[in-house]
DNA sequence: TCCTATAGTTAGATTATCTAATTACATTGA
DNA sequence: TCAATGTAATTAGATAATCTAACTATAGGA
């Protein structure tokens, strides 16, 4: 979770404003020489994009009280409610988190009623997660903003742009994903 | 901070890999009948890059005993070295974090002396920071991995699409940067 | 039946945030 | 000139998301 400070009287003297360009005259100074200093340019600017997108999309959610990971995690098993057994060790291992993050998650949510854990008759030692009514309705709740949030980030792209846009996206990040190892 | 879990015995059940579909369909019934599906699904696509970029970038960062929030303040001290006076606050304008988490963050660099603190003589409520040699040589061992990745990314695109997907990335960033009233 | 592997949780830590309170200095106006 | 108020920085205490390591309980094989 990340920034939304409120007021906090805001400070007088401001550092300016330098833009992109010492970042590029540094990278200039200290890249390695076989490091596409295009490529590198074009690598910061979706990191940065990337992160400012992520919090965005925090602020939006934060109007729910709930934040990006937990709602990962309900959509997660909304799209799997019909699988005889989710368990904690299987949802760790599809967010590449450990189970004891899951753990705790799942009790986050618990306590809210969003998620149901039940005894899983077959192997005692495991448990069977589900989302519950409750969660189901949040999340009906939550994702029609979502998603216009989602569309709002790229709507000022004319269809043409879209498109390659899209076709780079879908590209960059099945690679991403196969370099994680991990991937919806 | 995330995503790196080493072993921890590999779960033998697993949730089946579902892929994008299942999220369209799902955004198909729960989109308010104002939200562009496809704008909502590229934005959806960059949410999830953008999640996984950061995590690649941390899992870099971590081999240097950093974070991606500790080199970006390393980085803008680094960029406003030439500058008489560069306090906590300001930089926490510039952040657009807590006065209070930049002290944070301060506390943990300094500790490491990747900074310095000094009292500002023209106006005793106030302190400048500066990044220190070893700072200094800190960052320039970390930037051409940085930048290295960065390229990374962005590697199998060809010329063309590098082209496209640049002039839409800073034009996102930009309209992104702006709406977030934040921005380098 | 005993040993070991696995599932889940708990305990305790770290990082990055926040708000609210505190401390110290600066400015201003009666 | 000094008391009230404002501002800068820090501290205290909280939450979220993660981690590792240790623990508990169950399962299953030799």
């Amino acid at each position: 979770m990340k920034r939304k400070p409120a007021k906090e009287y805001t400070t007088e003297q401001q550092l300016p404003r330098l833009g992109t360009s010492p970042y590029l005259k540094l990278m200039e100074r200290t890249a390695s020489s076989d490091t596409n200093l295009n490529s590198a340019h074009l690598g910061l600017i979706m990191l940065w994009l990337g992160d400012n997108i992520l919090d965005m999309v925090d602020i939006d959610l934060a109007a729910f009280d709930i934040t990006e990971s937990k709602l990962d995690l309900l959509l997660l098993l909304s799209l799997h409610a019909d699988q005889e057994l989710v368990t904690p060790s299987s949802i760790a291992d599809r967010l590449g988190i450990r189970r004891s993050s899951v753990t705790a998650l799942l009790i986050w949510l618990e306590k809210k009623n969003l998620i149901v854990r039940e005894p899983y008759a077959k192997d005692g030692r495991m448990t069977h997660v589900r989302i519950s009514a409750e969660g189901s309705t949040l999340v009906n709740q939550i994702l029609p903003t979502f998603w216009s949030t989602c569309a709002s980030l790229v709507d000022e792209l004319d269809k043409e742009e879209q498109a390659v846009f899209q076709k780079v996206l879908v590209k960059l990040n099945a690679s991403v994903e196969e370099r994680l190892g991990s991937g919806r």
